[in-house]
Formats: C-alpha cells, structure tokens, sequence
DNA sequence: TTATATCATTGCACAATGGGCAAAAATTCA
DNA sequence: TGAATTTTTGCCCATTGTGCAATGATATAA
C-alpha cells in the first residue's frame, strides 16, 4: 500500500511543498491575492512543474489537507485492529484517530476560505470524498463478504456527512483544538461523535 | 422557495442551455475536444456570459446534471409530505422520486466522463453535494427541533454515500431505465433502496 | 561498478482562459 | 411613463494550461 521508492517520496515531496506554500499564501492574501507563479518561487520550483502536480491553484490549496503523517498512524492503527471487530467500531476508531486537532484546524481553515471564494468548493469536497473513499475501502477490506454491497458505503457515507457540518460551523461543537470559550454551551466532539454513532448503532 | 421573476428565468435558461450545450460537446468529443468558444457558439451565447454563469467548462459540464423538471417535481412532493413523517420515510420518499432513470442516466455518462478525464470529478462532485445538502434542509425543516443536530446530516449522508457508487458501477445494480441483460443477476434499484433504508431503520 | 530504461523537472511557445470595466439591452418597480 | 436594477456583451490583457523536447535524477539489469 505504501509507495516507498525514493522516487515517489520526491515527488510527494514537491507536491506537498506545493500545496503548503499554496496554503500559507492563501491565508495571508486570499484566494484572489497571489498566482502560481507566485506558489512555485515560494516553494522552489518551477511553474511547468506545478502544472505537472495539480490542474489549478484551487487544487493545490484543497491539497494541503492531505496529511502524510495521518497516512500513517492509519496504517499503524489499521494493523492493530482485532479480526472480525464490526465495521461500525472499527470506523469509530478511526475517526477519533484521523481528526485530531491539527488536521481540523486546516480543514477549518480551507471550508473558511471556500465560503469567501466558492471556486475552492468543489475541490476541498474532492479531498474530503478521498478521505471517505479511503474509510469505505478499508472497512470493506476487513470485512469481505461478511456484509452486503453498500453497507460500508452507507456507514462511511453517515459519519462524513455529520462530520461536515462540524467543519463550517453549521454545528456548535467544541472541536479537539479548540478552547471552551470558542463555543460557549457547546458539546464536545466526542459526545458529539458517541450521539451520532449511538444512532447508527440502534437505528433511526 | 421558488425564483419566480422573469428574469430570474431567463438566468437558468442560459445558465441551463449553456450546461447542456457544454455536456452535448463533452459526449460528442469528449472533454479536450471542445473548447468554451464551441460551447457558447452552439447556445448561442457570447464568452464573457459563460464566464458570468461558469467558472470553466468542467463546471458547465457538471451542472447538466440540475434538473428544473425534477426541482419542481420534488417541491410538489414536498407539499404532500404528512406532517410529523419520521425523517427516514421523507428520505425514502425522495430518493424515489428524485432518482429518475433520466437523472441517472445524466449522473451515469457525468461519472464515465469523469473517470476519462478527472479534472471534471471535482465539479460532478460538487452538484451532488449540492442535492444532499438540499435533502439534508428538507429533513430539517420537516422535523423543527423533534431531532438533534446531527441527525439529518447523518442520514442524508449515508443515503448518498449508498447512492454514489450506484453511479460508477462499482456495486451491480439495476436501475430504473436500464434493461435485465445490461446487468445480470443484479438486484433492482428498489430492492437495494430498500436494504439499506433497513439499515438505517434497524441499525447497523 | 556500468549501461540502459524510466520518470520528474524545466524551458519554451502559444492557444485558451478569467475577469475588470463600461456600454447596451432587458426587466422591475414606483 | 421614467428610474433603478440586473443581464448580456465587447474589449482588453494578465494569467493559465499544455504539447514538445531537453536535461537531470532515480531505477533496473547485467
């Protein structure tokens, strides 16, 4: 699953250089306040290169979601997992696993921005759906054919639809990172996150 | 809820003919066939409108998939709607009436393409967001306060994460307006509509 | 090691695109 | 009717996307 040839990390490397610099700039000035060119002298590299990475500069920023070191844990946390643990506890885990507090501050950060410029849209749902894609994938893998088509599509497609709203505020929730203050009266994200689970658990 | 003025419809109907002239081309040559110039020749429209509706061609492309005929059918739906209905059954209702063969025939050539040309994925995406986050206030509206946050977001996402890979093939059903030899020994969109609507209702 | 193949990066060139601005045409409202 | 609002359009130009070819770095095989 992992790619591991030097030549792959490079290239992640240059990517996540890309959209990191694409991210910082974003925040300082906007969506509308920088170019690529702009992105590629910042990062190191050239503006053809750019182009060999991501198709426009909307996607490089949504591409600054993509945490390589949750990659990991994931994997680390996926070979921990016992056999035959039911797929609702298993994406249980790994949602409180993959949202920690810096991941959300980002995701916060780009839905923010996405509200100011609505062309950032459709490329941080891209993100957000590869995420989903991947939760699906995994729980599908650990339980083969011990339930029907659709089941794990149903599962992940539930608990990343609750967790959107958490990330533009559609929802008063006190998110990992955050301090009481932000969100006065607020549930936490785990109580949040136990209520939604218990229906999934018990039915609707 | 409707726009009812005259020149707001006139704005869909360009916005409308611009989208299918756009997706015409995109089956016609596929999506490095055409550019915006062809799309706006063919509507009968001049660039700078386009730019005024769409942000690029992918996204004209994507929105052939808004149906005015289906927006107008769902809101007569939602007048029949029984007060006090469980979330669950509203749902239902809507993904039967919504999900016509012509809709899906729409979704399924946007996913082929989308598959051939990847750049298109994020804006199919984007509209299909768009028509769970519209099911999601439905259910809101429909159920004030008798439900905690959360809850509707939750199912709306688990009927459209079941959906979705109806769309690409990758779970072997039946859908309305497809033949039994297109996919055979597959179960029927109804019957696969209603195991997962099972799950929902009884718990995972 | 060396030789060869594969792939990433870069520069160049040019068609295509996005968007500010202002004028013209259409619609709404008083 | 006339004024206000909004859409469409043309003009213009900075920005962007991409094919092609060359160079440099990594991988593979001998």
């Amino acid at each position: 699953m992992n790619k591991q040839s030097l030549r792959d990390m490079k290239r992640e490397a240059t990517a996540h250089a890309l959209a990191d610099a694409a991210f910082e700039l974003a925040l300082e000035r906007g969506l509308d306040g920088f170019v690529v060119d702009d992105i590629v002298q910042r990062a190191g590299y050239s503006r053809r290169t750019f182009a060999n990475h991501y198709s426009c500069k909307e996607e490089a920023v949504a591409a600054a979601a993509v945490s390589y070191k949750n990659v990991h844990e994931a994997e680390d946390l996926i070979a921990g997992i016992p056999e035959n643990l039911p797929p609702v506890d298993i994406l249980y885990q790994l949602m409180k696993m993959q949202l920690s507090a810096e991941i959300l501050w980002i995701l916060r950060e780009l839905v923010s921005l996405s509200k100011r410029y609505p062309t950032l849209e459709p490329y941080i749902l891209n993100v957000l759906r590869s995420s989903q894609i991947a939760a699906q994938e995994l729980l599908s893998d650990l339980s083969r054919g011990r339930y029907p088509e659709g089941y794990t599509h149903l599962l992940a497609g539930a608990v990343y639809g609750a967790v959107l709203p958490l990330l533009d505020g559609s929802i008063n929730v006190l998110l990992p990172g955050q301090s009481a203050e932000e969100s006065p009266g607020a549930m936490t994200f785990d109580q949040y996150l136990d209520m939604m689970f218990g229906y999934l658990r018990k039915g609707f």
